[in-house]
DNA sequence: CGACGGGACGC
DNA sequence: CGACGGGACGC
């Protein structure tokens, strides 16, 4: 397994690389890409550095549309964006530029990291552990040390709580309570330096912990089996819309952890959501699908009873929180200018805007009870 | 107890 | 208690 024919890097013309090209110093992985992201406009953002050999952006291409659904729309085919990349530029120093100048752009809701790829080999695959049992107060920094000593991190992380409510937040300011849920994540270089923190580190107590650690490979993202959509139901939904629908079903919050404090108001997310809707359609009526998912231009959501002085601030606010926002609009009456008590609200992403209608819809905004859902496709004229 | 705009292929 | 991340090697 251990073979040096992979990292030999020479100063002339040839090296271990096999199309005889040294992409060592042009080629580079981008991480962190807003999930809306395409690798046209990925391409357009890393051409402005310099000419490029090549870009990708890896989609999963696992289908839960029907082939009949696909063959509407080309783009419906590929999978979602796993949100990363690879940027093969002609020139090392373009490359080197781009590291320089794009990585840490805030792209979205996203900070994108731009860096060397590594060599493709199958030593590093598999290399992430999953680490429980972690001290709550642990740090990022902390954690790195403990695993410092088994070889290359490439990234580690600790994962908080959802902060999805008000309630959440009072805790943390009046108690003080750690966020961390005392796991986290380490992704080494190689797959045998995550072996070797297994053996060294799985159910042992550190110097300065109290308790042991559970240290393993995590799992593999690629095979979630998570529960399934019925398929008359994933019939009607995009790629984007399936998956947040399922970490719906999962009970997992998207979005967690962008929250505004002190950009009132927050929200509790919606119990009964029904009732406040008896006209509209479901969350995931049909009628919103696919038109929208196909032009790719947002999700727009139809908001009613506002108040005859809502400003269109009112609703970035309301929504802001939730994710991307587009637009908002506060139709009004054209002779007294009043809002005619209802409004739309444009979301880039799916699971966002559908947090966002489960959490707005029934909420009190004075003595109004809102009510949120997508819009549908009524006209006036009827 | 009432309910789904308006503008427009654009640098 | 356990906890598996909006995404790191070409899906």
């Amino acid at each position: 397994m251990t073979n040096a024919m992979d990292i030999v890097i020479k100063n002339g013309s040839t090296n271990g690389s096999v199309d005889g090209n040294d992409e060592s110093r042009t080629n580079l992985i981008v991480n962190y890409l807003p999930q809306t992201m395409t690798q046209e406009e990925m391409r357009s953002l890393f051409s402005s550095i310099g000419e490029l050999e090549s870009c990708k952006l890896v989609r999963d291409k696992i289908s839960v549309l029907p082939a009949s659904l696909q063959a509407l729309n080309p783009a419906l085919q590929q999978g979602q964006s796993l949100g990363y990349g690879f940027v093969n530029y002609v020139r090392p120093e373009d490359a080197e530029k781009a590291v320089n100048t794009l990585n840490g752009l805030r792209l979205q809701n996203k900070v994108i990291k731009v860096s060397y790829a590594r060599p493709s080999s199958e030593s590093i695959k598999g290399a992430n552990l999953y680490v429980s049992g972690l001290p709550k107060n642990l740090s990022q920094p902390d954690l790195e040390a403990l695993f410092a000593p088994y070889g290359k991190i490439i990234t580690s992380r600790i994962l908080c709580d959802n902060i999805s409510d008000i309630e959440v937040i009072k805790k943390l300011l009046l108690n003080g309570i750690g966020l961390s849920k005392g796991v986290g994540f380490i992704r080494f270089d190689q797959r045998n330096e995550a072996e070797r923190a297994i053996q060294e580190l799985n159910g042992k107590t550190p110097k300065g912990y109290t308790e042991p650690i559970t240290v393993k490979f995590a799992n593999n993202p690629s095979n979630s089996a998570k529960a399934q959509i019925p398929p008359p139901l994933a019939a009607y939904l995009t790629p984007q819309a399936a998956a947040a629908t399922r970490r719906l079903t999962a009970g997992a919050l998207p979005s967690a952890g962008r929250i505004s404090i002190g950009k009132s108001p927050l929200f509790a997310i919606n119990k009964g959501l029904q009732r406040y809707s008896p006209l509209a359609g479901d969350l995931l009526a049909n009628s919103i699908l696919p038109g929208n998912a196909i032009t790719g231009s947002g999700w727009c959501i139809f908001v009613y009873n506002l108040a005859p002085e809502t400003e269109e601030n009112v609703l970035w606010q309301l929504f802001g929180p939730f994710g991307a926002v587009q637009s908002v609009k506060v139709i009004r009456d054209l002779q007294t200018s009043k809002c005619k008590g209802f409004g739309f609200v444009t979301m880039t992403n799916y699971d966002e805007a559908v947090v966002a209608i489960q959490s707005l819809n029934g909420y009190t905004l004075g003595n109004r009870v809102l009510q949120v859902s997508f819009k549908t496709n009524k006209t006036k004229t009827a």
